[in-house]
Order: structure tokens, then sequence, then C-alpha cells
DNA sequence: CACCGCATGTAACGTGTTACATGATTCA
DNA sequence: TGAATCATGTAACACGTTACATGCGGTG
């Protein structure tokens, strides 16, 4: 539900045409989602649909234009006025894989732990980088604005990922046994490759 | 894409049916992300189709439950040897939002900022409440794992915001003067009623 | 009996992705 | 001329949500 708003947002700064949207939105942040074109032109022929824009029919224009109504203007602002919600947002997948991987005897929580603290630090390392790199030539505020979300949201990620250590290591030893090889019952790895390495 | 994998992530500890495995699912995510009965369907039916998972036909069994594969279980491996990339993560509806507020002169990204530091500090509070309720009485280990994760990434969602205020203050007084009221051209509230109070 | 919890589904719809088709313009 | 970029779409599919239909069993 945020491609709907974003060209909301987008148009609300004058009308454009789908191909603008796209490169627009990725400019704005930092080619960090890329958006997918045909999605930009679905997206609008429903915002048209819901009278939220509509497309403008200038006399001599090869692109096809959409503006806000009056509709879409509301929307927008409520868009704004509105925080997001922490219940509604979507789940998330790493909580998920380690909260499935402590109930599983047979996984290696540990190792999933670090295969996945390595592949953030790297991401983390990245965008420290490109920090640096935008701080010298500084346009936009939408960009960094994105980049520090990045950034704050994977330093977040690796204190968790510690965490998440920490109480392991707390109750090894007493009803956590980590199974070495060869589970009882359900063969996560079957090859006996050890997951990661 | 994480239904699809916390089914085969339950499954591994032994057969299970559709209903089943949503009770387990919120269980052990603490409630957090409410999983809907029909989707468990309908996710069973797809991984039937992949051969990730086989319906079980126990003579007298009134209820349809499903096991793993090898297949299945080489997926499931797989899911907890690979870490989560970070470019392939889901779109920040709120780093989205604040990133074309920033772009929007008559946006008023203060207000927005602030809306959802309000909304966020109080889903921190029942976080945290929720882990003092959970220090009492303690099973598994998915739960207080998820909990901390909510935790982590709403404390850094916080530093975030403070940081953005950051960049307001600074920038203001220099290019971006904040509109007070009716904007030029498009009037994002068009009621007078002030957005976020 | 009427309601609730358990249990299994289906239909409709919104959102998102990938891939394909088509044409115009620009540039080496 | 041939390739890349600009530009607008459509089709097929996966995933997710909401709502509805159906039936069983227990309990007030």
């Amino acid at each position: 539900m945020s491609i709907r708003q974003g060209i909301l947002a987008m148009l609300a700064g004058g009308p454009r045409y789908g191909y603008q949207l796209r490169t627009d939105f990725e400019e704005r942040t930092g080619n960090t989602w890329p958006l997918n074109i045909g999605q930009v032109y679905t997206t609008l022929s429903r915002l048209e649909r819901d009278r939220l824009v509509i497309a403008i029919e200038a006399s001599d224009d090869t692109h096809r234009r959409y503006a806000l109504t009056d509709q879409g203007r509301a929307e927008l602002a409520a868009w704004f006025a509105t925080p997001v919600h922490r219940e509604e947002r979507p789940r998330d997948e790493l909580a998920i894989k380690l909260a499935m991987a402590a109930e599983l005897p047979e996984a290696d929580l540990h190792a999933v732990v670090q295969a996945q603290r390595t592949d953030t630090m790297r991401a983390l390392q990245d965008y420290t980088r490109l920090r640096r790199a935008h701080d010298e030539s500084s346009e936009g505020l939408a960009w960094p604005i994105v980049l520090d979300s990045l950034i704050f949201s994977a330093e977040a990620e690796i204190r968790w990922l510690d965490a998440c250590e920490e109480r392991l290591s707390h109750l090894d030893g007493s009803h956590r046994t980590p199974v070495s090889a060869g589970a009882p019952e359900v063969d996560l790895d079957p090859a006996g490759e050890g997951a990661a390495r």
C-alpha cells in the first residue's frame, strides 16, 4: 500500500506521466526499492477508477499525464496525517525465521543468526559508504532520509541479533542441547553439509 | 513470502493440520501477525502442488494433516541457511512517506514526524509492558525473540525520527521555508484543519 | 435450542512481480 | 543500421486480506 500513496504524493508536485513517476520515485528513494513500470500504470488506472487522479487531455502532448483530484488531495493529506501503526506493518520474515528456528531443536539457531549478522553488517557498510558519498554532493532531502532509515534499522537488527545470541548462551547448558549432527527424526540437512559456512 | 516457509518450519516438528498451524504460528509470534486461516489452506494447497508437503491419509482421522517431503525439508534448510537480504525486503511505507513529504514544500514534515513519534512511543511502551509480563511466566523462546525484534526496531524508528527532526532544524532558515497556511497552488488541507493534533 | 469454538474450504479483490508486446526517439 | 533509452501498456501469476459457506461438537 505504499506505491499508491507515493504516486499521489508525487502528483501533488504537479501533473506527471507514468514513466516519469517511476524515475522520480527511484530517484527519491535512491534506487532502494526499484519500482516496476508495469505497476505504475496499473496503479494509475486504479487511482483513476477511484477518482483520486484524472488523465489530462493536453492537446499536443505525446505523454499521458495525470493530475490529482480534490479527492486525491484529501487522501494524500490523510496519509500524511495518520501514523503508520506498528500493528499493521508487514510480517517481518527474519523475525519469523528466528522464531521458527528457536522452536525447532534440530535447527541451528546460532548458525542462522551468524549468517544473518554477516549479511546485515555488509549492508550496513554499503550504506555508510553511500552516506559518505552523498555528503559531498548533496541534493534533495528525500534520499538522505531514506538512507538514514536503512542505517538505523540495520543497526537495530545487528543489536537484536546480538541479543538473540545472548539469550542463546544463557539457555545453553540448560534444556536446549544443540544437536550437532544427525537429528533423530527430522534431518534438515541430509547431505551432511553444514548450512552456514 | 514468510508464511510459506513458516508453515514448512512448523511441519518440521511433525505433521500438522491447517487450523493447528494457524494457532501454532500465532502462539509463537505472540499474536503479533494474526494469520488468516484461509491463507493457511491456500498456502498448503500450493505447497502440496509444489511437492514440498504431502497430505497424510491416516485411516481414522477427522483432520487433514500434512507432512514435509524431502524436497520440503531441503527448501526449509535453504531458508535457514540463506540470510534475508536487506535489498529484497518490502518497501518501508514510513520511509517512503517521509521521503515524499520532504520533497513536497506544502507538506508539513515536522507534523508527520511528530504524529509518528507519538504512535511509535505508545507501541514501544506496550511492548516493554508485554516483556515484563512475560518475564514472569516464561515458556518458549520464539515469542521473546519476536518481541525483542519489535522493541529494537521501534527504538530504532524513534532514533531515526529524531534524526529527521535534527536534519529539519539544520535546514530551516536556509532554503526550506515551512508553509504555515494556504499553499500557493496545491493545498493539501483545504478545510483549514491542522492535520496532526 | 442457540451459540461458540473447532475445522475446512472457496470467491473476490488488491497488491506486487516478471515477462512480453509495441512503438518512438536518440545516438554511436 | 542497430542498440539503447523512452514510453505505454497487457497477461499471468503469487501472495495477502476479507468475507462467506459449511459442518461438527460441546455447553449454557
